[in-house]
DNA sequence: TCTGGGGTCCTAGGACCC
DNA sequence: TCTGGGGTCCTAGGACCC
């Protein structure tokens, strides 16, 4: 059986977590930027706010209710995460992290303390809710896409308490009969609306279409899906996924920025912070793509410039593959310079990396020089450095220290368990 | 009347996930 | 005034190889 173990408006419980005022207060959570609204609580689904609704939209609600707001605070959710994620391990060896608030568990026969799956996803809620302060749902099933929709029906069924077992076929029919084909894992609103022009809205129908039509209309992953409604496993546990293929950093400035000098200083942060990562799953990366663009959603002049919008980017093939952070800044620096234009209001510079390659990977050739070593040792021991003093603690020295592109962040909340200034005080 | 049978690599486009 | 930031996979078509 598969179980998965979802948070529930994952964010938003992670601040009440540490803070039992806003037990019952409708919050929502911002986008970097304060931009949109990406995640709600119960409180705040109830008043009608919209995933990914734009925050200013939302004015007169909050002039007309008490609504809580947070700027996004990564840090906080990260360690959460993790700290979620260990809980976890401790009901079953094998668990699959897919992403920042749910995980997959794979449990081969059920021999534990708990005589059934019921049983053992009421011990999960309670030992969450006890050492985090949590609220989870668990969702059991034969396959990872009926564990996923039982997930679903828990969350949105409350007499259910939290749990769902499909553990016989009988259940599993009747959980099928009703549940949206827009919902299931894999169906997003372009498949959904295919679907239903051939009168397909229930999983239980999709269960039963022929394979050759679903792999036309859905390719094989369409058909992958329609084998585990059947209870047949497609998607197998990945307990340690697999390294990351691309790597991207880019955030939006906190205001619009016309000059070059400027923009060159926020791509130096920014490519700090996308090395970072790539070193972090130690790997080295063979080409970079560095892209900038305009607010598209401005219509009005600003900065003295007219409004108008401009999008460039470029991707350079490296010599031989690095994750030499000073060597990647001299091709961002080239790329940017290639593509920027004067005369316009930019939001955003970016950073992806791509062509990654295990980081013992050397290149040989002829005409090929390898990496320079040294580059490679000197940013790996400034992560050491700064993983242990602090981020940026060491740093290029083209990389400003207080940035003219601050984010725009208004509604900051404290990081418990990452900042010793900000950790809870007991009385 | 009739025109092979294997491959690889790259890109663009279209889906999806959180 | 104000609209996020990360990722993955699949397919078709074109170009090339022998």
């Amino acid at each position: 059986m598969y179980g998965l173990v979802d948070g529930n408006n994952f964010y938003c419980s992670a601040h009440r977590s540490f803070d039992p005022t806003l037990e019952g207060k409708p919050i929502v959570v911002l986008s970097n930027r304060d931009g949109n609204i990406v995640a709600r609580s119960n409180e705040a689904k109830a008043l009608g706010i919209k995933m990914g609704q734009p925050f200013f939209e939302t004015r007169e609600l909050r002039e007309q209710h008490d609504i809580v707001v947070f700027s996004s605070a990564y840090e906080l959710y990260g360690d959460t995460s993790s700290r979620l994620m260990s809980v976890l391990t401790q009901f079953a060896p094998d668990v699959e992290v897919y992403s920042i608030d749910e995980a997959f568990l794979w449990i081969e026969e059920y021999r534990g303390t708990y005589p059934t799956y019921q049983d053992l996803g009421i011990a999960i809620r309670e030992k969450v809710d006890q050492w985090l302060r949590l609220p989870v749902c668990v969702g059991f099933g034969p396959t990872k896409t009926l564990a996923k929709l039982a997930n679903r029906l828990a969350k949105k069924t409350p007499e259910l308490n939290g749990v769902c077992v499909l553990d016989t076929p009988e259940a599993i029919t009747e959980a099928l009969a009703e549940f949206p084909v827009k919902d299931l894992w894999g169906v997003g609103s372009r498949y959904a609306a295919k679907l239903k022009q051939h009168d397909i809205t229930t999983a239980a129908q999709l269960r039963q279409v022929p394979d050759d039509w679903i792999n036309s209309l859905m390719t094989v992953n369409g058909l992958r899906m329609v084998h585990e409604l059947r209870g047949f496993p497609c998607k197998m546990l990945e307990v340690s996924p697999p390294a990351r293929k691309t790597i991207c950093t880019a955030p939006g400035f906190g205001k619009l920025i016309p000059d070059l000098a400027t923009i060159a200083d926020a791509l130096t942060t920014h490519l700090c912070r996308c090395c970072e990562k790539l070193r972090k799953q130690d790997s080295l990366c063979g080409a970079i793509t560095v892209f900038l663009h305009t607010d598209r959603f401005r219509k009005t002049p600003g900065n003295g410039l007219p409004s108008r919008q401009y999008a460039g980017s470029i991707t350079l093939t490296l010599p031989h593959p690095t994750n030499s952070t000073t060597e990647l800044l001299t091709y961002a620096e080239s790329g940017l310079k290639a593509i920027f234009r004067f005369g316009y209001n930019y939001l955003k510079v970016g950073i992806m990396l791509s062509d990654l390659v295990p980081g013992d990977y050397r290149q040989k050739g002829v005409f090929v020089d390898g990496p320079n070593e040294k580059l490679l040792a000197l940013s790996s021991v400034v992560d050491k450095v700064n993983r242990r003093y602090g981020q940026d603690k060491l740093r290029l020295a083209s990389q400003q220290y207080n940035p003219d592109w601050p984010m725009k962040q208004q509604y900051l909340s404290k990081r418990y368990t990452t900042r010793w200034e900000d950790i809870l005080e007991a009385k």
